[in-house]
RNA sequence: GGCGCGGUAGCUCAGUUGGUUAGAGCGCAGGAUUCAUAAUCCUGAGGUCGGGGGUUCGGGUCCCCCCCACGCUACCA
């Protein structure tokens, strides 16, 4: 594969409905800028594409709840997208939305495409319809009880109290959010994409890189993570997917295919697309031509996403490119996976999270120092954490200590000696070199070094290792301070002014560097740092191409004589009671939200549907796990006048004998079913906490078997 | 239960196709130093590389079994 004329990087599109996390940020939003802001540095051609999701249930429901119109929902978060993404620095090219017109235009003709070239199957099945608000309920419209843990307002595709993923047939006393009525069964029919019948290529692709006997990528460039998980949906079998659902938010199905009418495009036609419309919008914005980005063989298209959307972008979205025809294939999808907050799951729903909206507010001033942390700790190849001792000791240890201490040196030093002009040197001159104490090395030899750093950083960058490159860019800095450290410039000034100033340059040249190197991970850092060192703003042009040039020929990036400005604390430290109050909000949010959740009580029934209930009392005398079933354990029941087997979901919580004994409640005569094939006869009552936990309903010890509750 | 990514120093993590005494940062202990935001630099302690077996002259790295965490998936009357 030759290098690429040009590269088209995309970030997940952030759905608009909430706002967005550092979890977010790590995983699919810094490492593409510090991607393209690196591209854009060594002068190619990138275009980086990003947008708002805008479509959907979730949306609609939401704006039901609060009254609202979903436009109002989408222009919301698409705002405060734009302007966070703007603050912490997110350097997009075009920010788009899924909800302008050229996006839908766009996603009708790819559906259109697909159509007419006879991709789809036509699928019919039996969908939820609200009889009085006539129409088909989407999986978020249904609410009912949840199978798993009888929470009362399960959606249709989730219950967000276990967290468990349904489909809406699951759900007990199905109701509909736009009626409360309970839904009827309807037929419904819907275009599929048979992602069956292109397994084959999918599977070539992923494994290998070829399409069409054309080797596209390389997989040993992909990620451990991203192609196990391909593999075993693709080893799982692919089904064919919905590409259309009943919805009434979201991109119409084109109205003249039969059939269209009351159809939206589901997710997988509307999304992904919604990076092409938003290269077209972009190049209509700057006169470009959006074609060769999609279409041409030596474009680069590169996904960073997060671990959720690894199937999604790496088979479905490939998939629909390549029926379409004319479209690449992305060359890499460096997927993340998740970042953890203080040791546990970061939860909007439980409001577990640091917002980046409010972090810019709070911290403004201090975007880089987030990036930083977050960039250090991202979570690449496996989940990571954050913490704000953590953020707190990486700010304190190493971008105040090491980088802008080292920068603070520099200038000090220099503005000390020299008025702030970059000293005049003897290149003859000997030094101590900066990578051991006892060795002498030349000018030259020294601008090798911070070659090799520079050349450090980049390579990483390339192979989307962002961790090890900035640890490389920490290095250049490190190794600046053992200069200084191994020259002891206030030292020797009075002895040996000559060597100083070989010392003195050298320090100007590599904090130069880093105000290019450090870009793509501290933007606003570079900028600053430019100013204090009087040089040209960064307009990301090919500036580090241009410097890796001049030091790979050993010449000096500031010339002799350059006046500098004056140096300003880059970085300050960060102290415990910032620190201590973050955390105290953490815990401050989360207990609000934790407020205990009641669930709401069912409806009333007669004294006669209760004495439908045979509850009985009774003793568990054995129990054993079930084979392949995490959750069940199958007990036998002492009801004194017979034994009974029940099938019963507690694994999680009991071991099988430590519950030999147990008096029980059992409801006698319930209809018996079958689980993993034995006959439960009966269920167990157990009561359930907050978190989920259970616990046994029992009579009182020693009570006897087989009598009745009531 | 099935599949997948992981399990390396107190903490956060690197360890390419198997090859000499297993590394980095932070923390800790000593020392040097003062230009610098009590910053910097040097030295040191600290690891049966999750456990067990195997292949090999040689295994953190390859193979098999097991344990743990996470994710997807099935089961939850």
């Amino acid at each position: 594969m030759n290098e690429p004329k040009r590269y088209l990087v995309t970030s997940a599109l952030p759905y608009a409905n909430g706002p967005l996390h550092i979890g977010h940020l790590a995983g699919a939003y810094l490492s593409a800028d510090i991607f393209v802001r690196y591209l854009r540095l060594m002068g190619k051609d990138v275009v980086y594409i990003g947008g708002s999701d805008e479509h959907g249930a979730a949306i609609t429901i939401r704006a039901k709840k609060e009254g609202i119109t979903p436009r109002e929902i989408i222009d919301k978060y698409h705002t405060l997208f734009e302007d966070t993404f703007r603050r912490i620095g997110i350097s997009y090219d075009k920010y788009h939305r899924t909800s302008e017109p050229i996006h839908h235009e766009t996603s009708q003709e790819f559906f259109r495409k697909l159509y007419d070239k006879g991709e789809f199957v036509e699928q019919t099945t039996e969908q939820y319809f609200d009889e009085s608000a006539k129409q088909f309920l989407a999986d978020r419209y249904i609410i009912g009880t949840c199978p798993k843990c009888n929470h009362t307002e399960a959606y249709g595709d989730q219950c967000e109290n276990c967290g468990s993923t349904l489909s809406p047939t699951d759900l007990i006393e199905p109701r509909s959010t736009l009626s409360g009525n309970k839904p009827v069964l309807k037929t419904t029919t819907h275009w599929y994409l048979p992602l069956d019948k292109y397994e084959a290529w999918l599977r070539e692709w992923v494994e290998t890189g070829v399409v069409d006997g054309e080797k596209q990528h390389e997989p040993n460039a992909w990620k451990n993570h991203v192609l196990g998980q391909c593999k075993s949906w693709l080893d799982g079998g692919l089904q064919p997917r919905a590409m259309t659902r009943d919805l009434s938010w979201g991109v119409d199905v084109p109205q003249e295919i039969p059939g269209a009418e009351g159809k939206k495009l589901y997710v997988w036609m509307d999304a992904p697309i919604g990076y092409i419309s938003s290269t077209k919008q972009w190049a209509a914005d700057n006169g470009k031509d959006w074609k060769p980005y999609w279409q041409d063989k030596d474009t680069a298209l590169v996904h960073f996403i997060g671990k959720d959307n690894i199937v999604f972008h790496c088979l479905i979205f490939p998939a629909i490119l390549k029926a379409a025809g004319d479209y690449i294939l992305p060359v890499n999808v460096p997927a993340n996976q998740f970042m953890n907050l203080e040791g546990r799951k970061i939860s909007t729903s439980k409001n577990w999270a640091v917002w980046v909206h409010e972090y810019v507010q709070e911290f403004e001033g201090r975007e880089d120092e987030l990036r930083y942390n977050m960039i250090k700790n991202m979570p690449e190849n496996r989940d990571s954490e954050f913490t704000w001792k953590g953020y707190q000791e990486t700010n304190n240890n190493e971008l105040v200590n090491n980088l802008g201490n080292f920068i603070n040196r520099v200038l000090v030093l220099t503005n000390k000696y020299y008025g702030g002009v970059v000293p005049a040197i003897d290149q003859r001159q000997r030094i101590n070199s900066s990578l051991a104490p006892e060795e002498s090395a030349s000018y030259k030899e020294e601008l090798r070094v911070l070659y090799e750093g520079l050349r450090n950083v980049s390579v990483n960058i390339k192979k989307y290792e962002f961790r090890a490159a900035l640890t490389a860019l920490m290095e250049i800095s490190s190794k600046g301070n053992q200069l200084l450290q191994f020259n002891e410039p206030w030292k020797r000034q009075k002895t040996e002014p000559e060597d100083v100033k070989v010392v003195m340059n050298l320090g100007v040249q590599i904090v130069a560097a880093l105000s290019v190197a450090c870009r793509p991970f501290l933007p606003f850092t570079s900028d600053k740092l430019r100013t204090m060192l009087n040089l040209p703003a960064i307009e990301e042009q090919g500036e580090l191409q241009a410097i890796l040039e001049k030091l790979e020929q050993n010449e000096a990036i500031v010339p002799e004589g350059h006046q500098i400005g004056k140096g300003a604390y880059l970085f300050e430290r960060i102290k415990d009671d910032v620190i201590d109050a973050q955390i105290a909000k953490l815990e401050a949010a989360n207990a609000a939200n934790a407020g205990v959740e009641y669930e709401a009580v069912k409806d009333t029934i007669q004294f006669d549907d209760f004495s439908k209930l045979d509850l009985r009392t009774g003793k568990i005398i054995a129990a054993e796990k079930m084979k392949k079933a995490k959750k069940l354990l199958k007990l036998t029941v002492d009801l004194g006048f017979e034994e009974r087997t029940v099938v019963s979901g507690i694994a999680e919580f009991f071991k099988p004998e430590d519950i030999i004994g147990q008096e029980i409640v059992l409801v006698a005569n319930l209809a018996p079913r079958k689980l993993r094939g034995v006959e439960s006869q009966g269920m167990i009552l157990m009561a359930e906490n907050e978190k989920g936990e259970l616990g046994f309903v029992s009579p009182p010890k020693d009570w006897v078997t087989g009598f009745t509750v009531r």
